[in-house]
DNA sequence: AGTTATTTGTTCGTATGTATC
DNA sequence: CGATACATACGAACAAATAAC
């Protein structure tokens, strides 16, 4: 069964008219009027006023709240999160925030699998320390990272960033004065509903996965990690400098 | 009213049977049992069935086929999209692909606004040229990009593009030899409707959405550009190079 | 604090349209 | 063309969260 006049579900030209009711009011329309008023004024069911609804909120434009209401999504502006070869994601992350901080999770020895093997340039099989922690801004959590650290030669690291809070500071305390990021690889995902809970998110949010793994000063890999950040809180921002002259 | 025992809607005890029917059969599972046969195996409505497979879809597990029936998702690899001073969306991007290719979409003369204006080092309301191209690569529409070009410098950039089909040469005509990326910012949003029915894709898809700012090698902005790449086909991969050693 | 009204969420039922096989 | 299978649409009822009294 397919809508009115041409070949177009209605749910569609429902969901055509509440964007055009949104944008005819220039954002002076804060919440939309019940289901049941937009099914009469649209001359439909409210099952279909519902499925108009449903995609949009699926485009991040509006946000249904069980007893409230439905409102038009006004999101905050994102925070911008620096990454380079001196990215530290626990530290510079959230510096323009007021109160940063960070959290550990979870931690646990895990088996390196192939892929994680060839990040670190260990035998597949090598134990791994697995850190899963969530760093937060002004209240706020913003992503949450797993990292990998080889196990032998990072024995206490676990312990270390419990105390410190800190991934560097960690690291220092194994004799690690500086590292750097040689590479980082961005995608995006849906939140899984663990990812969702933990960054206090409704749980059809998005994530910007980024990979990357550090290297100590020697080029050693020390550290292998996966950053859920929140879509809707954070942006990445490379900066592509310009090579030194002298170097030709 | 809310399912059998526990506090939790039934719609998502379905979900969560298909996604023990898919990992069970670890990968042998090609296509679902029929929504009729769902409901009957899960006890419940097919309307049920219907919103556990739209949430499953939704995640990506799914795809739903009218007339065909429902199939378990196989994504294919991602592929690799470098980002860094010299990035060439239209070219460099696909260049792994054997058959690359760019198709003007629209384009227009607008107005740049504030934020425009900032990025280019205009006054608001100077004219610009608004481009917007298709970036495809062996025939899978990858991204979407918009890009806006000072007019009066680039009088000719909508026919020199789409008589090269390439940005780089539409701006060689223009002078410009050679160009650099200055920096890239990088979002997650869903698709929209409008990039979706460019890209192929279910009105569910997500982007990788990076806006960045290309400038001549006076460091001049010569390009504002942004850019909706399809997040399961794209993944952005930023190197960030070791300091030359012979520079110190 | 408790009760009621409002509003979105879930579930079932029924019927029909439309694409595929 | 008929059968199959997903998509759309309407109707009815109740659940659960919130807000108002």
């Amino acid at each position: 069964m397919i809508g009115g006049e041409d070949g177009i579900a209605r749910w569609r030209s429902v969901a055509d008219g509440i964007r055009g009711m949104i944008a005819e009011a220039g954002g002076a329309l804060e919440r939309l009027p019940v289901e049941a008023e937009l099914a009469a004024r649209f001359g439909v069911n409210r099952h279909t006023v519902r499925r108009a609804i449903a995609a949009l909120a699926a485009e991040g434009l509006l946000r249904a709240e069980r007893g409230r209401g439905t409102f038009v999504a006004a999101r905050p502006p994102r925070l911008s999160y620096p990454v380079g070869p001196r990215t530290r994601f626990s530290e510079n992350v959230a510096r323009a925030a007021r109160r940063p901080g960070g959290r550990l999770i979870r931690a646990d020895l895990v088996p390196a699998d192939a892929a994680l093997a060839g990040l670190l340039d260990l035998r597949p099989g090598a134990p791994l320390h697995r850190l899963e922690t969530l760093s937060v801004a002004d209240g706020v959590p913003l992503s949450v990272g797993t990292g990998w650290f080889p196990a032998e030669r990072f024995p206490a690291i676990v312990a270390a960033y419990a105390e410190t809070g800190s991934i560097t500071l960690a690291l220092k305390a194994h004799g690690i004065e500086d590292y750097r990021r040689r590479e980082t690889r961005v995608t995006a995902e849906r939140l899984s509903p663990a990812d969702a809970e933990l960054l206090a998110s409704p749980p059809d949010g998005l994530a910007l996965v980024s990979h990357g793994v550090d290297v100590d000063l020697g080029g050693c890999p020390i550290q292998a990690n996966r950053t859920r950040a929140h879509a809707d809180r954070v942006e990445l921002v490379f900066d592509h400098a310009p090579p030194p002259r002298e170097a030709g």
